[in-house]
DNA sequence: CCTGGCCGTTAAGGACGCGTCAAGATTGGG
DNA sequence: CCCAATCTTGACGCGTCCTTAACGGCCAGG
C-alpha cells in the first residue's frame, strides 16, 4: 500500500487529511511536528509527503532538508503564507510542489496522485514463473534454468496470447488471427510451426511440454504449473 | 541547453516569459496556440513544457494529452481559472504543476527548476558500469578502459533512454519518439546509425556488442551485465 | 491389419531488417 | 567568410526471420 506521511502541527486539519487520504486506501501516518516527521520518516519510509511549512518547533526548510538527504520521496508543501520568496525557498530546498493555504481536499489529491505517478514507474512488471523457464513480457526477457533464450517477434506474439488466457484453451481461429491477421485463420500450419519453436526454446523436453500443451482439434492452453501428477508414459 | 516550450496565446505573457526563461540560458520555442504546440514539440522535442490552459484553437487537456502521447517531460499548466474541478482535469491529464494567474515569475521558475530537478537523471542514476565502460548520464561523462570517451548530444539522449529503461526491451518507436518526436517514429535508419556509434564509440568489440543489444524487429536493449558466458573468441 | 486425419519436425527459399560506409546539408564559432 | 563538428540521407552486403512444403508418428475407426 502507498505510505502518506502527513506533517501537520493543526489537530483538526491533521485529521481531516488522515481521514481523506485514508478513504482512498493510503496508509497514513501523522506527525505534528518536524522532529516527529523526521523520526516516524525514518521508522516508516514514507512514498510521498505532505508537508506543513507552519510547524512549531522548526524551519520547514530545515525539515525538507533532512528528508532530502536520504529520500527522494515527494514532498508536497503546504503553507498558509503565499509570498514568493516562501515557494521559492521551499522549492528549492527540495520540496516538489507547493499549497497555499486554504485548499480544496480534491486538489491537494490531485496534487499527490500527479507526484505519486512521477516517482513510480517502476515497480513490478508481471512475471510468469514456470518450473523451469521465467517469461517477463514487458521486458521481453525469458530465460529457462538453463540460462537466457531469444524470442522472435512472431514467438513473443504467441506466447503473449496465450499468456494472456492463462490456464484456459485459446482456440486455433483466434491465435490465428490475433497473431496472424483475420485472413490467415485456416493456416494451422503456422501455429503447429512456431509452437514447436517456442517449446524447443522454452520447454525442458520439447518432446513431452508440460506448460505449452496442445487440445488436439481444438486449440492451445498454456499452464503455468504443469500436470498434477507426473506425465503419463503408458496409461 | 534546455529547451522550454512556452505555449501562450496572450502576446505579452509569452514574451514576458520568453525573456525571462533565455536570460536563465533555457532555449525557448514558443507557440500561441495548442496545435503550434504540437507541431513544435514534434519538431524539437522539450526538456519542459509551459502550458496555458486557455488556447483559442483547443482544449487544454486535449494538449496535455497530444503530448504525454509520446514524451515524458513535465508540463507546468498556466491558468487563470482558480476552480478545483480544472486543476484535477489538468493534473489527471498528466501535468506536473498547476499555476493559478497572476502568478509570479520568481515562483514559476523555482518550479521550473523543482520539475527539471525531478526529470533529470542524477537521482536515480549516478553511475553505470559495466565490464568495459563506464556512464555518468548526469556528469555528461563516458569512459571505457582505454579511456575517456566523447558522445555527441543525440548520442547521449538515445543512451540516456536506454539506460532509464535499463534491462528492458525498448521499441523502436518510443526510442524514435522520444529522441526525435513523434514525426520521425518511422525513420529506423537514425536508429541503426546512432547505435553504430554508439557501440563503435563504447563496446570493446563493436561488431559483436555484449551491453547495446539488438532485438531483431522489435527494438534495442542495454544490458549493463552483458551476456552469461564469456565471448567466444574462436569463433 | 489397413486407412485417413491431425500433429510435430525439419529444411529450403525469399523477403525484410540490420550494420556499415560515405557524401551532402546544417549548425555554431572564429 | 571559412572551418569543424554534427546531423541527415542514400546505397549496399549480409544475416535473421517468416513462409511454405514435405515427411513421419500417433490415434481412431473400419
Amino acid at each position: 500500500m502507498t505510505r502518506v506521511l502527513v506533517v501537520e502541527d493543526e489537530p483538526a486539519l491533521r485529521q481531516a487529511l488522515a481521514i481523506n487520504l485514508r478513504a482512498r486506501r493510503y496508509e497514513v501516518p501523522v506527525a505534528a511536528t518536524g522532529a516527529e516527521a523526521l523520526t516516524a520518516a525514518a521508522q516508516a519510509p514514507p512514498d510521498v509527503v505532505v508537508l506543513d511549512l507552519g510547524l512549531p518547533d522548526m524551519d520547514g526548510t530545515e525539515v525538507i532538508r533532512g528528508l532530502r538527504g536520504w529520500t527522494q520521496a515527494p514532498i508536497i508543501v503546504l503553507s498558509a503564507r503565499s509570498g514568493q520568496s516562501d515557494k521559492v525557498d521551499a522549492l528549492d530546498a527540495g520540496a516538489d510542489d507547493y499549497v497555499t493555504k486554504p485548499f480544496g481536499m480534491d486538489e491537494l489529491l490531485a496534487r499527490l496522485r500527479a507526484a505519486l505517478r512521477r516517482a513510480t514507474p517502476d515497480e513490478a512488471t508481471p512475471l510468469v514463473e514456470t518450473a523451469h523457464f521465467t517469461i517477463d513480457l514487458a521486458a521481453k526477457l525469458a530465460k529457462t534454468t538453463n540460462g537466457p533464450v531469444r524470442l522472435t517477434p512472431t514467438e513473443w506474439h504467441l506466447l503473449e496470447v496465450m499468456i494472456r488466457d492463462e490456464g484456459k484453451l485459446v482456440p486455433q481461429r483466434r491465435l490465428l488471427q490475433e497473431v496472424w491477421g483475420p485472413t490467415y485463420e485456416t493456416e494451422t500450419n503456422y501455429l503447429r510451426v512456431y509452437m514447436a519453436s517456442l517449446r524447443r526454446k522454452l520447454e525442458a523436453d520439447p518432446a513431452h511440454p508440460l506448460h505449452l500443451i496442445t487440445e488436439p482439434g481444438m486449440g492451445y492452453r498454456f499452464d503455468r504449473h504443469g500436470p498434477d501428477g507426473e506425465p503419463r508414459t503408458g496409461g
